[in-house]
RNA sequence: UGGCCCGUCGUCUAAUGGCAGGACACCGGUCUUUGGAACCGGCGGUGGUGGUUCGAAUCCACCCGGGCCAACCA
């Protein structure tokens, strides 16, 4: 389970959000939907389904008149949908918020927590600083709540000029966080909105008008990617000073999905389409969902992919492979088989009556026999072939056709090439062969082994379709993000205008899936089939480990370069602790604590925290032979728990109970584990050290019998265990051990049942 | 000269102080009228150095590497 479907499955157990479970997708209607959101809407779509009760709102976050479209909407709810998910009457648009974030922005504005500023955008940029440098405060940053209130009523009112104002919220402008100088809430457009229309000539910025939808809808887990993380705090910020009622959805944020030769980010493929690098947003090379469903990817198929990468906060990138694996793995359950040939070799079957014409049947997918009938083959003298599937210089390991040589056509017969006919230019047009009669059927004589098979067509018979060869837009794995158009693949389309294929494709309706046998999948073109005309996209290749080995057609296999690992890990100078130290000033109490005798991790994790340091120091007064071991366990132990658990306070510690702690652990009344609890309830509750022991049960299994007895119990139930450990596996004591610490319900000795452990299973 | 986040097989991802596991890719084999599919097997990993601990991928420190942030975009 991913670690956001955990954090909802905890959330649920503590009731934090009253048994709720209300996620959303909330795109923005400037563009289509790609397979990067794919993974957005599984996820958040998908934890709403797997709980009672659960929602996912589909959320238009139109705030932004200039760039949002309705036919955008309406390609949204069909791509979502196409994919297998439903809002049921969940439909939100964050423009249908605009009166209540108007009101929220007063709140704001009365509080003294937002102000209108008059500069330029030049000038709030400029002042806005750097990541290095503090920001300067807008000489507007003062004005009275009153001349606020009136100058923003104005702005809503529609008597200002675009530019002329903004509304900001007042934090600060040198905050380490960029997002907290001052942010913008609202802008002046004169725009018409194409839901608002000219309702409104101000509109709330994402920051604001984010959090707040979700807060209005009662949103409880509120996911994004891994590039709002810095936006986290201006969504808690928000909340809470607009006095958003608890329990208040939460942001967390997870890593988009990358994929390897495509490009996701909209403004690129808005630059394909206008561009007309590609025929528009739905062509079957872009990695759009109307794309891909154009281009005959299903989506189970994207379903599957998002399952099998998974939720994590990694930055990662998806090997194409997987995509791929996907698609085939679906399609090949569902799409039914045919032949077609791409590149006709004409093929004379020299001792095949002239006018005779039989038919062959062969299954239409192959395995579930049952569920699909049989296809008919008409087969006659002449018939055309790959002309790839012929060669005559054949490279070693090569199976089909060659001449003198034997291969099959499938479901038909075995043939052998008798004689290779070249036209004026030297250029092999046309194969003369002759027929094995005894293998009719395509079946071999029991003593003959014949390893190629090819596909054909019967010449006579053939339908011609046009077939579109879809390859990677783009060349690179990652390209540049300066310049990704020069990694565009100029051979992402390969149009073949003529191909044959068997009868049986003739009359295929649009929005049809064909497993071309040998060559790949393919999708008769929703659009462009009709009147007549059958045009296939093909989805995926076939896997092909020949043309792998080969190196064929390198085209669409292209030598992946296994990008060298970049070693240069160990690299650094600056190892050790003490040059770590970024002033004098850090490095002489670094240097001090050493002195007095804290280890030097320790002693660096106390100089960076003032805190810390400060307990250490009233700690250390009681106890000076335990200074090592203070410094351990404020630094190992303390800070561990500070950070996990989110009750601990450090104030709550007790400085002489720190003393103490470290003193029963130095002259061995505590064990570490031991210590290790009362350091919790210290954290927790504070109060002295026989407090802290007094209310807790710090009883210990140190006897040998017991942990015998727990042990041989263990050893007998898991004898191939014991007898790996003895092969050699050492890390297995450790199993050991942990089973008799969870038998034990943490009671167990460790150091004792190690011992133990380890001598019994030596015996 | 900042803040935040992240480093586990080639790739994606589990392991929540106690057996480093799965998937894709790759390699080999069986089978096969698709050089496909299916089935079986194999290769292969905790960025580094210290520390804490009976026990560390997991906690602590430092280092190395990567990402995000300076739109009146989202």
């Amino acid at each position: 389970m991913d670690f956001i479907r955990q954090m909802v499955s905890r959330d649920l157990k503590t009731g934090k959000y009253g048994g709720r479970v209300v996620t959303r997708f909330p795109p923005e209607p400037n563009g289509f939907l790609h397979i990067g959101h794919a993974k957005s809407i599984c996820l958040n779509f998908g934890i709403a389904g797997e709980h009672p009760g659960g929602r996912c709102h589909l959320r238009l976050d139109d705030t932004n008149p200039d760039t949002e479209k309705s036919e955008f909407v309406e390609a949204m709810k069909e791509d979502i949908r196409w994919l297998g998910f439903d809002w049921g009457e969940h439909l939100y648009h964050a423009s249908d918020y605009f009166e209540a974030l108007y009101r929220y922005a007063m709140v704001l504005l009365d509080k003294g927590l937002a102000y209108v500023d008059s500069s330029t955008e030049a000038e709030i940029r400029e002042r806005r600083g750097s990541v290095n440098t503090p920001g300067t405060d807008s000489p507007f940053r003062d004005r009275p709540v009153e001349e606020n209130r009136d100058l923003f009523r104005r702005m809503r009112a529609g008597e200002f000029a675009g530019g002329a104002h903004v509304l900001r919220a007042r934090i600060d402008m040198a905050h380490p966080n960029m997002v907290m100088r001052d942010p913008l809430l609202y802008r002046i457009r004169h725009s018409t909105h194409y839901r608002q229309g000219d309702e409104w000539p101000i509109y709330p910025m994402y920051d604001f008008a984010h959090c707040l939808s979700d807060s209005l809808e009662r949103v409880t887990h509120s996911l994004c990617t891994l590039e709002f993380e810095n936006n986290r705090e201006i969504y808690d910020w928000l909340l809470e000073h607009v006095g958003a009622p608890p329990p208040r959805p939460e942001q967390t944020e997870f890593a988009p999905l990358v994929l390897d030769y495509v490009v996701t980010s909209k403004r690129r493929l808005k630059q394909l389409v206008h561009a007309g690098h590609v025929r528009g947003w739905d062509d079957p090379r872009m990695p759009t969902l109307a794309g891909l469903r154009r281009r005959g990817v299903t989506p189970e198929a994207i379903r599957a992919l998002c399952d099998m990468v998974g939720v994590a906060r990694a930055q990662s990138r998806v090997d194409s492979g997987k995509f791929d694996y996907a698609v085939r793995n679906d399609l090949n359950h569902r799409a039914p088989r045919a032949f077609c040939v791409l590149d006709p070799l004409r093929v004379v079957l020299t001792n095949y009556p002239e006018e005779r014409e039989e038919t062959f049947t062969a299954p239409s997918l192959p395995g579930d026999p049952q569920r699909h009938p049989l296809r008919e083959l008409p087969f006659g003298r002449e018939i055309l072939i790959e002309r790839g599937d012929f060669a005559e210089n054949p490279p070693p390991g090569f199976r089909r056709l060659v001449p003198g040589g034997e291969a099959r056509l499938k479901y038909a017969y075995v043939i052998r090439c008798e004689e290779v006919v070249r036209d004026a230019g030297g250029r092999v047009s046309e194969l003369r062969c002759s027929v094995d009669h005894a293998t009719r059927g395509g079946v071999a004589p029991a003593d003959r082994r014949v390893r190629g098979a090819v596909h054909w067509v019967a010449a006579a018979r053939a339908v011609p379709v046009e077939v579109r060869l879809i390859d990677r837009l783009f060349r690179e794995p990652e390209p540049p993000p300066d310049d990704f158009m020069s990694a565009f693949n100029p051979k992402s389309e390969r149009i073949v205008p003529r191909a044959l294929a068997e009868p049986g494709v003739a009359g295929t309706k649009p929005g049809t899936h064909y497993q071309f046998e040998r060559l790949g999948y393919f999708f008769s073109d929703p659009a462009d089939c009709g009147d007549g005309r059958l045009v296939f996209n093909r989805t995926v290749t076939l896997r092909d480990s020949w043309a792998a080995r080969s190196g064929a057609d390198s085209q669409r296999r292209p030598v992946a370069a296994p990008e060298a690992k970049a070693e240069a890990a160990r690299g650094g100078r600056r190892q050790s602790p003490e040059e770590s130290m970024r002033s004098d000033e850090e490095r002489r109490r670094f240097r001090e604590l050493v002195a007095l005798g804290a280890s030097e991790a320790a002693a660096a994790g106390l100089v960076r925290s003032p805190p810390l340091l400060e307990v250490f120091g009233r700690a250390r007064r009681e106890y000076p032979e335990g200074t090592a071991s203070i410094a351990a366990w404020l630094v190992n132990e303390f800070t561990r728990l500070l950070g996990s658990d989110p009750e601990a306070r450090l104030e709550r510690l007790n400085a002489s109970a720190l003393a103490a702690l470290a003193r029963d652990v130095d002259e061995g009344d505590l064990s570490h584990r031991q210590a290790r609890t009362v350091a919790a309830t210290l954290l927790r509750r504070g109060g002295s050290l026989e407090e802290a022991k007094a209310g807790l049960d710090l009883s210990e299994i140190g006897d040998e019998s017991t942990l015998r007895g727990l042990l041989d119990e263990i050893l007998a139930e898991y004898p191939e265990k014991a007898a790996a450990y003895r092969g050699g596996q050492a890390g297995l004591l450790g199993f050991f051990v942990g089973e008799v610490m969870k038998r034990s319900r943490g009671k167990a000795d460790p150091r004792k049942t190690s011992r133990l452990a380890a001598a019994l299973l030596k015996g």
